[in-house]
DNA sequence: GATGAATGAGGGTTCATTCAT
DNA sequence: CATGAATGAACCCTCATTCAT
């Protein structure tokens, strides 16, 4: 795995490096990355340019590193439910929903910092943009399917990639709704017949199972025994 | 709605509107809003900074009607075909699953200015995009679901706001990952077994149906008479 | 010949032209190339950096077209007299010895300049330098040497190339002597018996060209006539 | 004579002396003052910034020893021919102008480095410099000359301080021909005819040799018994 | 004495916007 | 109305020097 860091930023303390991390990924996430300030976000963690720099060459390799680290944050969250045996695709995709809509809750910064980097548009610096979360979720997803399909819970004519991909979009689409300014204004405008009405989080999630489960599983009542 | 333009831009004839605003979309799209430079925008077009200037008060208000323009455009390309009485909800569908992988091809500018747009992140600038696109593609989808539960082909069960706003989000998601490099190298994450495949796109789209319609429609068979 | 100068600039009129040449030249001469401040160079000659920006790229380009310049001026001072066919070899070196000793009083910054450029050691940026006003000179003396010879005034036995490198050398020194701080210590350091003498100028004068005259010409009582 | 280093360099072992010494003449060298970096001194011979301070106050006290160490080292390629008296000057001017081709390829970072303080420019830092090479070097040329009047074998009618000067520029310019890329580029383009030949530098030498016995002494068949 | 992490002023360059012509 | 020269604040990054350990 590419490494976008100095050997001296691991020789930090753990405080002090968990502050330079959360005041780049403030800066970033604030600001996006053209506007994000590197003086500022010096000033944000409490050292010096110089400091900052020495650690990181650039600005780039700072706002890559913060990417990476960002995506390991948010792989934990998807924890060892996924991998539990016992439980049943719907569950799975259940956890992962109400994921999408509780982690921008308690992440937002690191949400929209995800968002920020899908977002760097199309030039080359793309290239350099660490694609493991990426890598990592797709297998776990597919994986998934893929054991759903063994035991008869997840609908056997799907190409488990594909079903993957999609259903992964619409995790992701959620969790922008609730942690960037745009997506949300745009999941109000289709629910603005609501507006005012409690407990809307808990519909958008029975909702979205109810799209997930229509399109990727097997009714239980016409499930094989096995 | 909100206008971002001055007069002055209305009475120019057609050819040179046209001309700026391709130079605009352009230069937008291919370096981002932050790196665009409106000086070289009106390099492209042929204008002079001042002139552009005076068409438009700020760089946020040309951005701003450029995206405003650019929605006309994408709105036309979902056409008629959606009212169509005579089409059933499952065509429709269809219809907008290949214009998500077809569209890019044509308008990938335009594409991928949009989604510039959406990253703009979190700002206040944001408040003043306009969300009319939005809104009258929301509106539209919203009535077709609602339409096909009259109809018996979409079940029942699904709160329709929110069922097209998750129809909606596949839409994008596929739009983005044929029009925006991050978007598509995470599609070839997903599909990495197929690469070499042909007809890659035959088959995104036959499997993104499968899934909609799952999650969507009542299998033919089930469907009551009306 | 390469320009290292923006069209806009050629447009400006004269008198400013002038004073942003001779802030560039003053402000190189003074610091060096490397602690010459763009900043202050706009700010000398009365401008902004944006204007300094556009009539050059970058600070390299500056310096180089300020070099270039200031070989024209230099050029322009060895003028006529080199050309003239009347004047003998030992009235153009007279002239040329004189002139080393007077134009630094005259263009010190200038030449300064020329001694920082050739100072700019050992980089790459060296090969960007225009060389044009060494080949002009080198061709000028070398001319100057082969008529010379074949009048019989110039000994027939030198290599006239290598005879008018040397004896460019030997001019060369006299002006940085006489223009920057430390090759005119180092004349001090020779001449220090003479301190408090008067005419030192004219004594270094006839005394180099006692010099030349020894290692050039043939000797008048000796020359054969033609 | 001012001394420009701390107690504790010296106190150092001699080949940690040397290390120091020779990253110090290299990076100097390599870049030029302003360029040359302190941390990268230290790195190169490595010890640490901190110790690299403690022996020198600053970066220019660190230059200014160096230039001081390098003039010492040239002092003895001079070495004692220069003092024999059995020599004839003919003998001696030859071994100078030998020594001036082959000197840069022993030692070019050496001379580079001399010519990157003379081309300080025009600071007062530059009264600071160590002019004890200069001195010395001055008082040898003039000497040897003197001598040559005495024995017959030098003009006598040459002020021999002002030739000493002279000649000395004919050796100075030599060497940086051979050290330093303007220089050498300069000489190209005198001897650009002669390009292919092999064997140049042997004919440099002889020609500069022509002409300092020109300028400077009695041919042979002139010169009185004594 | 030795280390090397920390400092922060400084500089080349860009670009949205203005305004005299 | 059109032009495009002019503006200057803002930003990324460097490096001589210090000082706590």
């Amino acid at each position: 795995m590419r490494t976008f860091v100095n050997e001296s930023f691991n020789r930090l303390d753990a405080e002090k490096r968990e502050r330079i991390i959360r005041a780049a990924i403030d800066e970033f996430s604030d600001r996006g990355y053209e506007l994000a300030n590197t003086n500022r976000i010096a000033e944000r963690a409490g050292i010096s340019v110089g400091s900052l720099f020495s650690y990181f060459d650039t600005k780039e390799n700072l706002f890559l590193y913060i990417v990476q680290y960002g995506s390991m944050i948010i792989e934990q969250y998807t924890g060892e439910v996924m991998e539990d045996e016992e439980k049943s695709v719907a569950e799975k995709i259940e956890y992962m929903v109400r994921l999408s809509v509780r982690a921008p809750r308690e992440e937002k910064a690191l949400l929209r910092l995800y968002h920020e980097m899908s977002s760097l548009g199309n030039n080359d610096f793309l290239l350099r943009v660490p694609h493991s979360l990426e890598s990592f979720t797709a297998g776990k997803y597919i994986r998934i399917l893929e054991q759903g399909q063994k035991r008869g819970e997840v609908r056997a004519d799907l190409d488990v990639s594909l079903a993957a991909f999609t259903m992964d979009n619409v995790f992701m689409s959620l969790q922008k709704a609730y942690s960037c300014d745009y997506y949300m204004i745009r999941l109000q405008i289709y629910t603005d017949p609501w507006i005012g009405e409690t407990k809307n989080d808990e519909r958008v999630i029975s909702e979205t199972l109810k799209f997930l489960y229509g399109a990727l599983l097997i009714p239980e009542n016409e499930r094989k025994e096995r």
